[in-house]
RNA sequence: GGACUCAUAGCUCAGUUGGUUAGAGCGUCGCCCUCACAUGGCGAAGGCCGUAGGUUCAAUUCCUACUGAGUCCACCA
């Protein structure tokens, strides 16, 4: 067997990755006689390439789906596209800029089929790139939210929501995107706190002998109306505002009812300014008397609450500003201007009339657009809805009833709070690429739902009487109305089919806590909604990928570690590995924490190396699994002991979604357990064929442990000993064998362990040279002991480097030496001159002093009255137990530091 | 304004019903190229478990307040 003295991870990876694809190793079919375990991929955009967040987020389910696959379910990895309306479209937008054009240049056909070749070209760059870190979904069955078969699906939903009267249309203000010229939903517009300006304006009353008390407002400013109109009273109202541009639009003033500053002026009539627009004053319960100056301007057609109000008290609407946030020809003299603009203006011509009263600073949050920042508008259009109430209910027991669980727990809270007070969805966007909306109307406006223009022209005729022509709505849905179907519908719903009917609902779900509303509540309500069932039992919220600093990796601050760089450098398994090896819920990487990873591997692949040099080549494909375990010698029963309850410990650590906890473990055995120890010891011993049989036995099995962290690697070794066929990716988990956990085995190996460590702690201690072999006597108190250090001699004289080992309970002093206690039994190395006697003794000194600290401590307890009568009895057993050894440790340790004298 | 999370070694994290001497990796310091691996080996140093109270025989662990860091939600203009 000949291997490489280094791991060379491009070679295995191309390697494995043509063999898991060759033989669609991945490939998952309803089984009757598998349990079904199915997780969808968070579908990424056709426009991502691959980041850490990716990277981590796959990882995670990679390794859950494989020890899944291994431990005998039929395992169903559901990878896809997302078509991301407007990323995407706003992807080829900038691309035809480039060439100096538009979209309405092309026209909607041509544009769409530009966003089709884009996606054929592109799209797809993304799936590849997950493939390349390992993960092990079920390639052709890759599906994409814009395939004809899912669009069937997402035409259905929309015509069984509008059936059950939970879609509808109207009016309304809605969170508009002027640069990408959309309605967005509430989720898609990200507030986020600006500094801003508080604006009082003064609204002048149309009866001039009405004026108003201006002392609430503060002292004005030099110039201010007050110069102007008198000296404490103004010829009207002072509203308070944030975005004086829309005053242009305003309607009416409104104060609350109670507010007795303000109740005989209810009904009388301001001259809004610039625009000399007559204005009523209004009474609301919505305005709070404490904020400002207790008086609204209201603009129901750029505000919500506003359009609230205009409702109560039917106002008009007016709507000042074009769909691109310029204002419209109802602005007058700033019509044509853009908003932020027009506010300047507008301020500086307040002041010029000394209608500006006051500014000051004031913190609010202003909505913007997730897909390009832009300041969102609330604007007024028609759009269509959803209505969320009906559906957030079962989605919400399902939560609070433990039916669907979400990790960790804390992410419940938040999601329930949403779902309790959602409201309703906006879906309708004003782009062309996406799903367009199913409906048709005719020239009076009604309403036709169908799946297709045929279907809706039948529809009308019927209800007409005759043929009508129809135009078919113009939006298209928001890309989450097809993305929440995607538990089911990538298993072909609506049509009734043995996928569904097999692998649906899935298990988990895995994602950032930043889509738990756009997507996890959602699929929630859909699966509800259309299949009756919760789309998966458990939500598995992980953190974000940041720099070491903290901060997010981003392109735009240039501290992005792109995942294929790192791939190419130190190899997928050293990604995968060390993007969760000892993480939190966020995780803080720099490149060289990959070295983790590319160290481990390489750690694996040396020992492999090791064990098949050393071992017969029959062997190494032969017959080792049936071994004797309680005839091997401690060693071997360590370690396999040790490796049965690593196993154990891994097997509830992934369940239980645990990763970097099951990393540590993995890691710790391999490398800590059977590398440091296991194959060290038995360096002298190859020639014994149960010696390699355990060794044999216990690496590949600690590959198939390994192989869901880091499957490279572990599959390349795996071949190269594989008996059962197929590959480890298809292998079966080992089978857990409790009896052989053996405890006796571990507390001796202990000791062996312990005496060789206080040896080599001497050796470091007094500078003994590292080829330099010295004479060791041990001193054991008990016959156990005796037998134990006179059975394992040869290992303890080999690691510790030892000239000659003597057993001797009979010794009690031995000149000129360096000395430890390990537990009970007493360790001697004579170093003649190499050893400084004082300061041996100041070693031990300090060793009995930390002793007799922790006898103080357990003297004092169980001298407490309390303690003792309180304190349940085996911790008291324990203690009593603890002080015993503690004061024959110490005496023995007195009984060394004498005689050195 | 409301809600939530976190605070343990220089750094990143474990510490699963409260119970001996609080662990690991990285980093640091010694010594070693020992025939699997220097992407390695051996050894060591390093912690008032954020602060102040409370509950308890016993608190890193449970409770309260505070401080500091972070996240999410929100229609008071």
């Amino acid at each position: 067997m000949e291997l490489s003295s280094k791991y060379n991870p491009k070679e295995s990876e191309e390697k494995w990755l043509k063999v898991w694809k060759d033989g669609n190793v991945f490939h998952a079919v309803p089984n009757s006689n598998k349990k079904p375990f199915t997780v969808v991929i968070p579908p990424p955009n056709v426009t991502g390439i691959l980041h850490m967040g990716h990277a981590l987020n796959n990882t995670l389910q990679d390794i859950l789906i494989r020890y899944k696959r291994m431990n005998g379910f039929e395992a169903l990895w559901m990878p896809g596209t997302d078509h991301a309306g407007i990323a995407t479209q706003n992807v080829v937008e900038k691309q035809l800029a480039k060439e100096g054009k538009k979209r309405q240049d092309l026209g909607r056909e041509e544009f769409t089929k530009r966003l089709w070749s884009w996606k054929k070209e592109y799209g797809d760059t993304i799936i590849h790139q997950l493939e390349k870190i390992g993960s092990s979904c079920d390639w052709p069955r890759t599906r994409f939210t814009m395939d004809d078969e899912y669009s069937e699906a997402v035409k259905e939903v929309f015509i069984r929501l509008f059936e059950k009267d939970l879609l509808y249309r109207g009016e309304r203000i809605i969170n508009w995107c002027p640069r990408c010229q959309t309605a967005l939903s509430d989720e898609e517009a990200e507030h986020q706190e600006k500094n801003g300006k508080l604006y009082y304006l003064l609204y002048t009353f149309k009866d001039k002998t009405l004026s108003f008390p201006n002392a609430f407002i503060g002292n004005p400013e030099a110039g201010s109306p007050t110069e102007t109109f008198g000296d404490d009273k103004f010829p009207g109202i002072v509203v308070a505002t944030t975005r004086p541009e829309t005053m242009l639009g305003d309607v009416a003033v409104a104060v609350n009812p109670q507010d007795p500053r303000y109740a005989h002026l209810i009904g009388q009539t301001l001259i809004l300014p610039l625009v000399n627009r007559e204005i009523k004053i209004i009474a609301d319960d919505f305005v709070a008397a404490e904020f400002g100056t207790g008086a609204v301007k209201v603009t129901p057609a750029h505000d919500p609450n506003d359009f609230a109000m205009g409702q109560r008290h039917n106002l008009s609407l007016i709507n000042v500003m074009h769909p691109d946030a310029r204002i419209n020809e109802k602005g007058g003299a700033y019509s044509g201007m853009d908003r932020f603009d027009a506010r300047k203006k507008i301020l500086a011509d307040l002041e010029a009339q000394g209608l500006l009263v006051k500014m000051e600073d004031h913190k609010n949050s202003v909505g913007h657009c997730y897909r390009c920042d832009t300041v969102v508008e609330p604007y007024l259009s028609k759009q269509w809805f959803v209505k969320m109430r009906p559906l957030a209910k079962p989605a919400l027991e399902a939560v609070k009833n433990g039916t669907i669980k979400i990790r960790p727990e804390r992410w419940e809270k938040v999601y329930i709070n949403w779902l309790e007070d959602t409201r309703d969805w906006c879906i309708s966007r004003q782009i062309w690429w996406g799903h367009r909306i199913p409906v048709w109307y005719d020239k009076d406006g009604h309403v036709f739902v169908a799946k297709s223009e045929t279907e809706a022209k039948a529809k009308a005729k019927a209800q007409h009487g005759h043929d009508v022509d129809l135009r078919q709505d113009e939006d298209v849905l928001d890309t989450w109305f097809s993305s929440w179907l995607w538990p089911f519908a990538t298993l072909g719903w609506p049509k009734e089919n043995p996928d569904l009917k097999f692998f649906y609902p899935t298990a988990a779900l895995f994602t950032a806590s930043e889509i738990i509303f756009f997507w996890v509540a959602r699929m929630v309500m859909a699966g509800y909604e259309f299949m009756g069932k919760p789309p998966f039992t458990d939500v598995i919220i992980h953190g974000t990928v940041r720099d070491a600093k903290g901060r997010k990796m981003s392109k735009s601050l240039g501290n992005a570690l792109d995942p294929l760089e790192i791939i190419e450098e130190y190899g997928a398994d050293a990604l995968r590995f060390s993007l969760i090896y000892n993480s939190g819920q966020d995780i803080y990487i720099s490149k060289e924490k990959f070295e983790i990873g590319r160290n481990f591997a390489n750690k694996i692949w040396n020992a492999s190396r090791l064990v098949f040099t050393n071992c017969n080549d029959t062997l190494e494909k032969g017959d080792y699994e049936n071994l004797d375990v309680k005839a091997l010698d401690l060693p071997s029963r360590w370690i396999i002991g040790r490796f049965y309850e690593t196993l154990a410990k891994t097997s509830n650590a992934i369940e239980t979604y645990h990763n970097s906890e099951a990393e540590v473990l993995v890691q710790e055995f391999f490398w800590g357990s059977f590398c440091d120890w296991y194959l060290e010891l038995i360096k002298a011993k190859w020639n014994d064929v149960n010696v390699q049989k355990t060794a044999l036995f216990v690496l590949k099995n600690s590959l198939k442990l390994m192989h869901p962290f880091i499957p490279f690697v572990t599959e390349e070794i795996y071949s190269r000993m594989n008996t059962e066929g197929g590959c480890l990716s298809q292998a079966s988990w080992p089978v857990l064998q409790k009896e052989l956990i053996d405890q006796r085995a571990f507390d001796d190996m202990q000791t062996v362990i312990d005496v060789i460590t206080a040896i080599r702690n001497i050796r470091t201690q007094w500078n003994v040279k590292p080829n330099e072999t010295v004479d060791v006597i041990l001193v054991p108190d008990n016959e156990a002991n005796a037998k134990l250090l006179l059975e394992n001699q040869g290992d303890i004289q080999r690691l510790g480097k030892l000239k000659t080992i003597t057993v001797d309970a009979k010794v009690t002093a031995v000149k000129e030496s360096a000395n430890a206690v390990v537990g009970t039994l007493k360790v001697f190395i004579p170093l003649g001159g190499l050893v400084d006697l004082i300061a041996e003794k100041k070693r031990m000194q300090a060793d009995i002093a930390v002793k007799q600290r922790s006898i103080d401590g357990l003297q004092s307890r169980l001298s407490n009255e309390a303690f003792v009568s309180k304190a349940p009895e085996d911790i008291i057993v324990k203690e009593k137990e603890r002080l015993a050894t503690l004061h024959k440790e110490i005496a023995e340790l007195n009984k060394i530091v004498a005689d050195l004298n």
